[in-house]
DNA sequence: GCTTGATCTGAACGATTGTTCATTTATCAC
DNA sequence: GTGATAAATGAACAATCGTTCAGATCAAGC
């Protein structure tokens, strides 16, 4: 019996969700009343406190949320062989997995300073964790000779920024398909790695 | 005779700028009200009507400044003989000149959508004709064959990602100075278009 | 059909928002 | 000093903000 009584809970939460990762990716966390979340979602505004403690939790949360499912689905994806194929595995994912959820990535750059300080650096450690993974394939294949690389955090910089761009200009029916942009962008990786 | 009667505006108008530009950048345009930047000012939120039409103006205005300075920059650069020397020239200048105005930088990037409709138009543009002054140098590098591209506007906008990504980890009293960054950075941007 | 408890409404709260404007203050030319 | 004018004040405006809460509404368990 997962469904409470008198219970629209498990329809509503998930709505509110939704509605405020819209907006928020619209018109930004500061320009988005709770007023017009619970509009989208067909409420009024107090109901929202039945499943949020304030606005403030609604923007941590689902910036959390994105960060874990993040790093989880890496950890999950299959690395191949040594460092090259670690690299290339990388480059696809992180262009495959930030192109499925546009705005998650979008609120996840843009709404950092709009986190209490606390809520800050929990998603700062979290964004970290994830560039050390590409840092530590740089080294590795630093390491074997497989790259050849000035500054291997600069290259992880370099080639995190250059990859999460995508975003910035891909549109669903663009002049490219998915894969051509991943094969396009792996093909610079390796040649600004030296490999 | 250039300053007016009773007047304090040669000083004021620009505090008022540069009050908005420190408040916008640390908190968002949204998140900043009248009465802060008057504030900083010291100065009551009235007074800032003299100087400013409306907070939208006070965005829109220092955007559109930071693009068009921007673009005169780059004009005004020596952009040496062919493709390579003009696109060592572009990474070093972009590199360059958004280090010298980080708060400018992140404004532009990251309250287009607080613009209305038609102030945003104004800023694409100009943003546009700045990413086709790389596309160009590309394009040519490509047709005689200093550079290997697969695609060129892809090129461009990994490049650019790749370098505008500098603004969000460079700190002053960091590890690397300028001059060293804009080489390794130069290494990778040669490597990736196969020069 | 009654009770129970989760869910939602609708009004209210104090605070703050961007902006306006009559009035005061300050500086200049003469 | 006097008059002119620019600049700044400080109060006021209607609107909106996040949040709270007593009461109405609804579905499930008995």
């Amino acid at each position: 019996m997962a469904r409470k009584t008198g219970s629209h809970s498990e329809i509503t939460g998930p709505l509110i969700r939704q509605a405020a990762e819209e907006l928020f990716a619209e018109h930004g966390y500061a320009a988005v009343s709770m007023r017009q979340i619970a509009a989208k979602v067909g409420v009024q505004a107090g109901a929202l406190y039945n499943y949020t403690a304030d606005k403030q939790s609604l923007l941590f949360d689902m910036m959390q949320a994105h960060m874990v499912d993040l790093l989880a689905a890496w950890d999950a994806e299959d690395k191949g062989q040594g460092p090259m194929d670690a690299l290339e595995a990388f480059t696809r994912f992180h262009i495959r997995y930030h192109l499925a959820r546009p705005k998650a990535v979008f609120i996840a750059y843009m709404e950092l300073r709009n986190l209490t300080p606390e809520n800050f650096q929990v998603i700062e450690d979290l964004r970290k964790t994830y560039e050390t993974h590409l840092e530590d394939i740089l080294q590795a294949g630093k390491d074997d000779e497989t790259f050849t690389l000035a500054d291997t955090k600069l290259a992880a910089m370099a080639v995190i920024a250059m990859l999460t761009g995508v975003t910035t200009w891909y549109r669903d029916d663009g002049r490219l398909t998915q894969d051509r942009i991943e094969r396009v962008y792996w093909n610079m990786v390796r040649k600004a790695v030296g490999a």
